[in-house]
DNA sequence: ATGAAAGCGCTAACAG
DNA sequence: CTGTTAGCGCTTTCAT
């Protein structure tokens, strides 16, 4: 059977409350009977139950996170710098994916807080403000990265999406590009649309005209990036530039040119953007706006602990700049 | 305050136990009360603590998933993989990056046991005999998925390692190969001693005399694998093909092979390991032995289902044959 | 069909 | 410095 506080107690000859004060260092224990119970619990190799320690009403160190799909490298990204500074700080993750879905997303909330996890961090895109609500309003600490809840005040760390889509577009513009077709993500989500903005700030700002025609909405695939892209570039008047809202739906415009016979970057000039693994290794490597993963999720899992730890600060927004990253895939226009 | 068992049966006039049957279909209860007490806990928004109800002995309905690196696509993909099927059986992962350390190994294990998992998957490499023993010991289901531990009698999935050394290297000499270096992953893997074996078998098999030199071992990164291509490709007599034991290790040497000004697969052909998402991103696309992820992942947690459900079957190994996918990384060798 | 009560393993007063 | 005891929220006999 299982070894309980009760086994390590009586072995000891001791009370279980001296046990407990032994495991969590509370009260005062003579350092006598402090090493026989330490012993003990070697020799018989307890390991005290967290679950029975949850429902007194200590914490699990268990955090859930909801991202869209553990398979897409961005969010593995992301969850392995989660997962590295929730080490640090002594909990573990409780990872779903959601697929984006709005169902899936409030069962796993649901969930999560069934299973009493310390806190709960979203990279999820669509969750319903009400759900996050629910959250708040129960006290379960919450932090969101990459995505914006603009309305909620939610602790989130984000890059400046609208930044990043003008850098890209900045970028095309600079090169000479002035039919710049955008495939971007769906465009319920925040970010997505920032990120078209941006783009759009910066052509009229360089007073390009502005044609609609030009940005097709895709999902979260290389496929859908492709097919989208194919219908760009099978306009009569093509782009020269193609800007994708994210590396995966970039890759997928780039095989898109390739099908047509266009090269990249002489024929057509991509950029993506997050900057995962993926845009490193094709070929040509692929300029994009680089997310600082890494960073964002030491913040994330800092803002949550904070809250954890009950401090009643207001809600605050991490806005990290992203930046570009040059690689072979964006050349200067053919004059 | 959080809403308990309590709270639904006062406003409900009912006890606790009722409650209780409603919630877990136990017993029996009229139809009337039935629809009372739901209504009761739809109001209240009442959710049933699982922490609470593990303590009496159910289960947490989350399994531990280790793997090295939630990071690398391979592992990442595997993942999603396994916790799509979870989620049809209804349970969550915890997930746990181990980086290949027997130290983080066992921590997480032993911590996985302190939060009652209802099982263990184990992906990752070189945890140790006794630690897997002692879960097996403690009656924790365990199943292995992409690692082999032969010693113990241990439910695994993986794929026949050995052949898809042999189908790498088959395909290399088929194409006229004779001097075929290997960049190998950590050899305490048995995983990759396999591969490397089933890579020797070929080569005698077809008479070609093997140049111990030829086969360097390498850590799990591009950078690595780069490092050891470059080592290979400078040789002397330097190789006419490479056998990766991984897709990331394969990138790496692509590398080696463009800055060497080495093209691909006409000076040098390169075939990889795992069929991640990377392999189909290079360019050129890299051709790799495929392990089919998504069907191990089902595999692994049906096995594992069954020894939750204490199943006392013995030990079971499925083995899974790869698939050499072709892709444009190899071409015949110069004559 | 329903309820009373004894735990599950641990924590946290409180008493001594 | 150490022990007693009352919960935490739920499940499960066993009565009624």
């Amino acid at each position: 059977m299982k070894v309980t506080i009760y086994d390590v107690a009586k072995v000891a000859k001791v009370s279980i409350a001296t046990v407990s004060k032994v495991i969590n260092q509370t009260g005062s224990i003579s350092e006598k009977t402090r090493n026989r119970v330490l012993k003990v619990m070697e020799d018989l190799n307890y390991k005290p139950s967290v679950v029975a320690s949850a429902l007194t009403g200590k914490r699990t160190n268990t955090v859930g996170l909801l991202i869209p799909d553990l398979a897409n490298p961005f969010f593995a990204e992301i969850a392995r710098s989660v997962e590295d500074r929730g080490h640090e700080a002594g909990f573990n993750l409780m990872i779903c994916s959601t697929d984006n879905d709005p169902d899936k997303e409030s069962e796993y909330i649901s969930l999560m807080r069934r299973k009493s996890v310390d806190g709960i961090i979203l990279a999820s895109g669509l969750i319903s403000d009400t759900a996050v609500k629910q959250l708040i309003d129960h006290q379960i600490p919450v932090a969101v990265i990459a995505r914006d809840l603009p309305v909620l005040a939610v602790n989130a760390v984000l890059v400046d999406d609208f930044a990043g889509g003008y850098m890209a577009a900045s970028h095309l513009l600079s090169l000479g590009h002035r039919r710049i077709g955008v495939v971007a993500e769906d465009l319920r989500l925040l970010s997505s649309q920032e990120r078209v903005r941006g783009y759009r700030h910066a052509l009229e700002e360089a007073g390009v005209a502005i044609d609609d025609g030009l940005v097709r909405v895709s999902d979260f695939t290389i496929e859908g990036g492709r097919r989208a892209a194919l219908e760009l570039l099978q306009l009569p008047d093509r782009p020269t530039a193609l800007f994708a809202c994210n590396d995966l739906l970039a890759i997928g415009a780039m095989r898109a040119a390739k099908e047509l016979g266009l090269a990249i970057p002489e024929d057509l000039s991509v950029v993506g953007f997050d900057n995962t693994i993926l845009a490193e290794i094709v070929d040509p490597g692929l300029t994009t706006v680089a997310q600082p993963i890494v960073n964002m999720g030491r913040q994330v899992v800092d803002l949550l602990i904070e809250e954890m730890q009950g401090e009643e600060k207001p809600a605050r927004r991490v806005v990290l700049l992203p930046r570009l990253v040059e690689r072979n895939s964006t050349a200067p226009a053919r004059s």
